[in-house]
RNA sequence: GGCCCGUUCGUCUAGCGGUUAGGACGCGGCCCUUUCACGGCUGAAACACGGGUUCGAUUCCCGUACGGGUCACCA
């Protein structure tokens, strides 16, 4: 412990926590716990036009899901814009930070004609060196920041490596609008400074945004002190399955949709979130306290990687085979008819979780269960109901009336020796059992359904569908 | 277009100058088996391309191609 370290998560809630903030979180979280510093979060909802309450509850609901806390409030960043004001009035006062009275239009025209000439869009640095004389009186105006016109600025990232970014190619951004509201750009180095973020670990798609935050806190350690660089560490994005950045269009929604619709298990999308983009020797099945002592921000690949379900839900079988049957009977009862026994749905889990590869398929295969006779039949179960299927039902039903032991050692032993009196593979008699049993072709085996029925429901299954 | 980043089986990855280039998902086959799964065994499948450096490059350097990210008074 007190290591130090810091670090965030700061999502806007402008849409759902989607599989790229889920797994940006993950990586800060981990990080922390690894390292046995602080995990924090931060609201970055400046933006009041696109923030919900709806979004920022389905994050936080999210994160909890995931099972990652955070050792602090979540901090909203638009409770801060004082805060970020008076920064930028120190920036302006120390003459590291500059007025600029250039209207939207003017500057709409600037990059059209740069667009024209095929040159770099950024804002040429009309109002940097002009004498406030000049100043036309009581027109608005925003804030840019002076940024160094020379040299470069390098950050030793701890997944990306040394880059370095001439200066020339930065422009004197926005800090506080016309409005007088902080942009991004500020307010993210204010929170992180005041938070005392040490490591800033975030998408990739925020490498460039280094090269310009950085001179904010050069200025602010000139100013006043105490504004170190923190770390950056800038992962690669999650793409979807055609390698392009995960949108809509992917399956880019909420993480609760992993949850309900597709029957993902905490556990699982953690697990595969892990291993997206990170990497620990031969190791594919790695659960939360064994991350936390193996993750490391080396293991980091720089590559961006794609989301691929089927590996998702490979992993989301394996632990839902280890999962507690309580629990798992639990989370599906809602999804099954009213009158389903949660009992009974827990003592059949054990043969049921084993041929599911998410929550759905446990509802599926747990129908039979609660089905009313008559049972309606799948297509193929019904053709195993033929002439000779169901004769084989009559004569199966006639022996398991008589038998007092209802187990799955003495039916398969009772079933087996029917079969072989009969002449017949025990398949030629438990194939139409299935049908008449659950209506369909494919479940648990035949002897655990039998049991899981009772006497009483099984015999009348069986003699609803005999000849 | 400028700038930045990336490129090992279809996908996720191991590798960090000398390996039969390993594992996992998916796919094929076999075994187990009353079905479907699980499990076990097994097969096909990759170092983007071109130059260097080196006794030797998947590994280091430079190009090329391709892919991605970013260029707002959004975050």
């Amino acid at each position: 412990m007190a290591s130090g370290i810091v670090t965030r998560f700061a999502p806007s809630p402008t849409g759902f926590l989607h599989l790229g903030g889920a797994r940006t979180a993950l990586f800060n979280w981990l990080y922390a716990r690894h390292h046995g510093g602080k995990a924090l979060l931060r609201i970055e909802d400046t933006d009041k036009k696109r923030s919900t309450q709806e979004a920022i509850d389905a994050i936080l609901d999210g994160l909890d899901w995931l099972g990652l806390d955070y050792d602090e409030a979540p901090v909203f960043q638009s409770q801060r814009a004082e805060r970020h004001a008076e920064i930028a009035h120190k920036l302006l006062e120390a003459g590291h930070a500059y007025k600029c009275y250039a209207t939207p239009e003017e500057l709409e025209a600037m990059r059209a004609e740069q667009r024209a000439n095929k040159q770099p869009l950024r804002y040429d640095g009309r109002w940097r060196e002009r004498d406030p004389s000049e100043a036309p009186t009581g027109a608005p105006f925003a804030v840019r920041l002076k940024t160094p016109l020379e040299g470069e600025t390098t950050i030793e990232d701890q997944v990306q490596g040394t880059v370095s970014v001439r200066n020339e190619e930065l422009d004197d951004y926005i800090i506080a609008r016309a409005d007088g509201t902080p942009t991004y750009m500020l307010a993210v180095v204010v929170d992180d400074h005041d938070m005392g973020i040490t490591h800033v670990i975030r998408g990739d798609d925020h490498l460039n945004n280094a090269f310009r935050q950085l001179p904010i806190y050069r200025a602010m350690e000139q100013i006043e002190g105490g504004w170190a660089d923190p770390v950056y560490a800038h992962i690669p994005l999650i793409h979807g399955a055609d390698g392009a950045k995960l949108s809509k269009r992917h399956g880019a929604v909420g993480i609760e949709a992993y949850r309900d619709e597709l029957g993902i298990l905490s556990d699982a999308l953690f697990n595969y979130l892990l291993r997206l983009g990170w990497g620990y020797g031969d190791r594919e099945e790695i659960v939360r306290a064994e991350a936390i002592e193996l993750f490391d921000l080396s293991g980091v690949g720089k590559s961006p990687s794609r989301f691929d379900l089927k590996k998702l839900e490979n992993l989301n079988g394996h632990y839902i085979r280890e999962a507690d049957d309580a629990m798992l009977s639990e989370l599906v009862i809602a999804h099954l008819p009213a009158e389903a026994d949660l009992a009974l749905l827990t003592k059949a889990m054990p043969v049921l979780k084993v041929r599911a590869k998410n929550l759905n398929e446990i509802v599926d295969g747990a129908q039979f269960l609660f089905a009313q006779r008559p049972l309606s039949m799948t297509e193929k179960a019904a053709k195993l109901l033929d002439d000779d299927g169901r004769a084989r039902l009559t004569l199966i039903s006639e022996r398991l009336r008589g038998e007092n032991d209802w187990t799955i050692t003495a039916l398969e032993a009772t079933t087996k020796s029917l079969a072989e009196e009969l002449g017949l593979g025990l398949g030629k008699l438990a194939q139409p059992m299935r049908a008449a049993l659950t209506g369909t072709t494919t479940s648990p085996g035949i002897f655990d359904v039998l049991v899981l029925l009772g006497r009483e429901e099984a015999l009348a299954r069986l003699d609803a569908q005999a000849a």
